[in-house]
DNA sequence: TGCCATTGTCGATGCGCTTCGACAGCGGCG
DNA sequence: CGCCGCTGTCGAAGCGCATCGACAATGGCA
């Protein structure tokens, strides 16, 4: 293994002005700074990571935090996470995976061995029980989601209510007057995940300001499920004609099931749906969606991050703002 | 924070004493080791993995890397993902996510700066340039994939091969006497990821074996490129009964355009896809698979990695053996 | 009873790095 | 010309732990 020892022999300077030229903490004359510089090239010197952390008290790692189940998009968390690391990177960062299965007893691990910086979690609930503990760690951490009582803690998140309201605005705006919510399956209902209630609130304000009928329904995400939504849905109220669909797994069937049932989109039924946009065109029909922006929030997740890293104290709660985009499956309804 | 010393004189030991109650290299009475374990306790005592990494040059993280596309199943990667790091947490580990796209500096980086104890590769191309950089790398290292040169690396998959015969085999046993492959996105060959050309192999030689015509065609993701590939399948053989459709993205899309077209699924013409077998169900039909293990895959690499890390340096290639499932998508084919 | 092997514990050392105080050399100023 | 304040470099200390050799205490055996 090469040492910073090495390159001070190599470069003929002591170990700590080597150590100086690469944090750039002490001015180094120009000559010096390119005598160690070489040398590092030439051994390809690494600094060990380990005795870094031990002098230093940092680790450049970030750790994070997802969830591993299955009933929540798992597209979503993956761009997410592809997002993070790469952010991470950009900023001299190594990404830990942790999983909220090991629950709040895995961040007081991480914290106290130091193996992380900072912890960024994921899938946060409304009563999360790990809230009050990453409070109390005094790392860095940055929620993405938003629970009932943040504290000291940021927040970053798409403006769930907002989406609600967009998607509702948006029919309305086309002239519909009855429209329903298909949501994510009841598990994430109970579970009490916060952007499920905020996407319902968002969703029955506008309902009710824009005076159109609104119903919901949670959804599994079987074939079987879909079915019997529609079922429902249109039982209930036969002169449905526009579908807000926040359960990306559903799509699919969804779709297909409308088709046989004889119902055209956009024509006889609309269909807002809320998920990435990559997955907007992969449908017959090209999805009017309002964006889930995983990548944009795991960019914003880090940067946050590193902010706190630099000093910056004070939480910030930060919600994005929707996007919808309007594509091939909304249109007015036929009188 | 917590250190060492302080459980010692907690516990009225030395030091080393605390150390070894903890590794268990040393024997201990069980009076002390009930002491120390008590301070332990009390304290919330965890060792900091900084110092523990530089004593022991040991730093019980493994870094998995995982390509960022989208033109390959993220399903897949995610819980391939999710199954590493379950496991890599049963043997004490954590994981470290790099992206593909860093390329082989990182994985220099990695190694000489200390940061994980093994490399897991996924989605290693037949030719990758990664592959000569590992084996000069001295950690232990295990491919997810097989590459055309394993040389020394440990290496673990599903036998691509033998699962594209199986699902040929499963149609001919049906009756089929005519059959296409739907293949990954001609990026995915491009690139030269061996399980598309394995699969391949496995389809065309039992083709061969039971004497059935058989074509192929690669088809992206888009419900366009689905709709072209099925025009094209179908006009070139107006008898194909069976499909085999090795790239989950375009399912749903391929089912939709098979009703469409007025074909049905099973009584038309017989479907096996090879996913996660948690793909499945989501279909109005259930599919009949051969299941990507990727859980089992991500267990096995983990298994293999922790077995390196213990000394046993003969590196193994482990190939899988293919699971079909058959549900409602094949039948007989109608004479 | 005396010796040796075993068991359990302790101190000291060093892993590779960051950081702090010290200080030599130098130019600018009065 | 002499002093001061920079700039650039060095040496030493210490971060928290694992590990090695040393060694006291104990028990078994002759």
């Amino acid at each position: 293994m090469v040492t910073i020892n090495d390159v001070a022999t190599a470069a003929g300077v002591a170990p700590s002005t080597v150590s100086y030229v690469i944090s750039g903490k002490r001015s180094i004359s120009p000559k010096t700074r390119r005598l160690v510089e070489e040398s590092i090239r030439k051994l390809g010197y690494h600094p060990h990571a380990g005795a870094r952390a031990l002098a230093s008290s940092k680790t450049n790692v970030l750790a994070l935090v997802v969830p591993l189940r299955t009933d929540l998009n798992v597209a979503v968390v993956m761009e997410f996470v592809a997002s993070a690391v790469t952010a991470a990177r950009a900023h001299d960062h190594d990404l830990l995976l942790l999983t909220k299965d090991e629950g709040p007893a895995a961040l007081q691990r991480v914290a106290s061995s130091a193996i992380a910086d900072a912890l960024m979690v994921m899938d946060v609930e409304a009563a999360d029980p790990r809230v009050p503990m990453l409070i109390a760690l005094d790392l860095p951490v940055v929620l993405i989601g938003v629970p009932d009582h943040p504290a000291g803690l940021s927040c970053v998140d798409l403006d769930f209510t907002a989406a609600g309201s967009a998607c509702v605005a948006h029919l309305a705006d086309l002239g519909h007057r009855s429209v329903a919510l298909i949501g994510p399956s009841p598990a994430v209902y109970r579970r009490g995940t916060s952007y499920a209630t905020r996407f319902l609130r968002g969703f029955d304000d506008a309902a009710k300001s824009h005076d159109i009928r609104a119903t919901n329904r949670p959804c599994a995400h079987s074939y079987e499920a879909v079915s019997a939504c529609l079922d429902d849905l249109l039982t209930a109220d036969p002169d449905l004609t526009g579908l807000v669909v926040h359960n990306e797994a559903v799509l699919p069937g969804l779709l297909s099931d409308l088709r046989h049932r004889g119902l055209r989109v956009p024509e006889d039924i609309s269909v807002v749906a809320v998920c990435p946009d990559s997955m907007a065109e992969q449908h017959p029909v090209r999805l009017t969606t309002v964006a889930i922006p995983a990548e944009e929030v795991g960019a914003q997740a880090v940067e946050m991050t590193m902010r706190r890293l630099a000093g910056h104290t004070t939480p910030e709660v930060r919600l994005l703002g929707p996007r919808l985009t309007r594509r091939d499956s909304t249109a007015a309804p036929r009188t």
